[in-house]
DNA sequence: GCTAATTTGATAGTATTACTTTTGCAAGTA
DNA sequence: TACTTGCAAAAGTAATACTATCAAATTAGC
């Protein structure tokens, strides 16, 4: 069961981060320092800076930063599927593997001591805040032949499956699928920035934040397939 | 019931590009220019050589590239809340208005020959392909107390309150709203892109996309809400 | 423990981008 | 006539996203 490294498609990196020390320094700051600059306040010369090294050395882990920002997104969905994984895999009846991959998706998400690199929380921000720049770009359909998106696209899948197997008649599984990873997310985003385009407030504590967007993902997807 | 212009926020631009033929060139080209290059690849520099002028000019219009991506959108959902306004009037039931928002949301977008400068087809793609960059920055908080997301945020509350008013029980109603405008746009940069993540795919006729789409997003509302 | 290969650090350099400043001309206005 | 506004031309700056080279340090194989 203890897993201690994802095996990430080998086209995201230059030299696996994973290996070495510098790689360790490179992930862990990079995400500390995404979450607080911001993606495009983040620069390769200021992270060198950071862990005392110089932006060659960097440049020789990551082509450049955009590909580092896939890195750790890609990273975090492959955390959520062997999390949704733990979640559902002694289920047996689907509904409860689907409502338990929603509580996964959905729930608050806390440092993961099986990865000591990795500041899960944070790297979540970053998924919230910058994971559409991983796909809203020009060479998207270059990056999805690539492989970039596997991870993201199995949470989608096995979720769509799910969808399928209770409600064969149903017609969007998989887009009803992408949708709620998705909204789970963005609602999140709202809620911190734009309150009014959510039901969910500030004023929520955090748990029931979680809890309240659990129920509306439930809702939209049970209703629609009238499960 | 004939408008010529929008009242866009002042705060978008430094001086109003619908007032002046110079205004009306920067609209038309950058529309044109992002579209085909993406947000990323598109500067002042190359809009400014395409009209036949000079950065420094463009720069009096728009405090950065940015901003104008900004107005661009905003010229968007001004637009779409002026077709939902026009689609719903003289309906009666919140229902039919409801379903009729939904379809302006969903449909094909086309040239509107009301605006002449500019092209409505590639405002349509640039919103699906960018419109999250004007959101997802560091500096959203201050952008959002400058009024400059109204009209997507006025859009969102009319349908907010429809679905409220078909079923005032209903807990999620700007959630609900917020979602499913967002989803329409997201699901057809899926079908282009990512076509695992959606069941409508690139094979079907373009008429018969939006049809699907309007009928998926139909139906997560009307189940979740039970009308 | 020695040698060879690999990894890193130091330094420097380039092209592009985003944006600013200054100046001067042309047309309209009062 | 003078005054304002709008625009173009030109030059300049700071930051960014890289690339290249070479020497020092580390590690790996024997």
């Amino acid at each position: 069961m203890a897993i201690l490294a994802f095996k990430l498609n080998e086209k995201l990196y230059l030299r696996d981060p994973q290996h070495t020390q510098l790689g360790h320094n490179i992930i862990s700051n990079s995400v500390e320092m995404i979450d607080n600059l911001g993606f495009e306040h983040f620069t390769f010369k200021k992270l060198a800076e950071a862990i005392d090294s110089t932006e060659a050395s960097v440049y020789r882990y990551f082509e450049n930063k955009h590909r580092l920002l896939h890195y750790l997104v890609a990273w975090y969905w492959n955390w959520l599927d062997y999390r949704i994984e733990l979640a559902t895999t002694n289920l047996g009846h689907p509904r409860e593997k689907l409502l338990a991959a929603i509580r996964v998706i959905t729930e608050e998400k806390k440092a993961d001591p099986s990865f000591e690199f990795v500041n899960e929380e944070a790297l979540h921000r970053i998924v919230v805040a910058e994971l559409d720049k991983t796909y809203l770009t020009k060479w998207v359909d270059d990056d999805n032949s690539a492989g970039l998106f596997g991870a993201f696209k199995t949470i989608s899948k096995k979720i769509g499956a799910l969808i399928h197997l209770l409600n064969p008649a149903y017609p969007y599984p998989n887009s009803l699928a992408s949708t709620i990873v998705m909204v789970a997310n963005q609602q999140l985003f709202f809620i911190e920035h734009l309150p009014s385009l959510s039901n969910i407030t500030k004023k929520d504590p955090l748990s029931m934040r979680h809890e309240k967007l659990r129920i509306f993902i439930e809702t939209l997807v049970l209703s629609a397939i009238q499960k």
